[in-house]
DNA sequence: GCCAACGTTGGC
DNA sequence: GCCAACGTTGGC
């Protein structure tokens, strides 16, 4: 029996890959991570979790849309190819040391949710890694609560 | 193992 | 474009 479905946000900007590319695309092996907090949030991503889609470093930060992980773990590939913004010469077929995780696109929201908004409902949101002090971790996770409360915004 | 220097993230 | 905050690197 697999634990209970868990929940994440994950930080794109929109200009590299947005929602909507997303959307087109229906599913995008999230490559490219190379921060060992939110690879091991990674590697504890089971299929069918829910993700937060945030849109960072833009005009309006904030919850674009909602997916779903749609593959368990597995080695990043960009960290062997030599020609990769994201090749990592200490990283081994053996010894993988960058793992990721496909996502599917499951619907856009009506509008974002955006930082700012969020930033005041600290107390309904509680300790939030995406608002904490000087944060800047790209894969996080959610409370069950945190979903609710964040999509009922919408 | 310390820590200065450097690179990156991401809001503003 | 600025810069605070943070992570990583590498000399010692």
């Amino acid at each position: 029996m697999s634990p209970r479905k868990r929940y994440w946000l994950m930080k794109t900007e929109p200009d590299t890959f947005s929602i909507d590319d997303l959307a087109k695309a229906k599913t995008e092996p999230w490559t490219g991570v190379r921060n060992y907090q939110a690879r091991n949030h990674m590697k504890e991503m089971q299929v069918g979790d829910g993700v937060l889609f945030y849109h960072s470093s833009c005009e309006v930060p904030g919850i674009a849309g909602i997916a779903a992980v749609a593959s368990a773990p597995y080695p990043d590939p960009t960290q062997f190819e030599k020609k990769s913004d994201y090749y990592d010469p200490k990283s081994s077929r053996e010894q993988p040391r960058w793992e990721m995780v496909d996502v599917s696109f499951e619907r856009k929201l009506k509008r974002v949710i955006s930082l700012e908004e969020i930033k005041t409902h600290t107390d309904e949101l509680g300790p939030f890694a995406l608002t904490q002090r000087g944060s800047r971790l790209s894969v996080l996770p959610v409370s069950a609560a945190q979903w609710k409360f964040l999509l009922s915004l919408e």
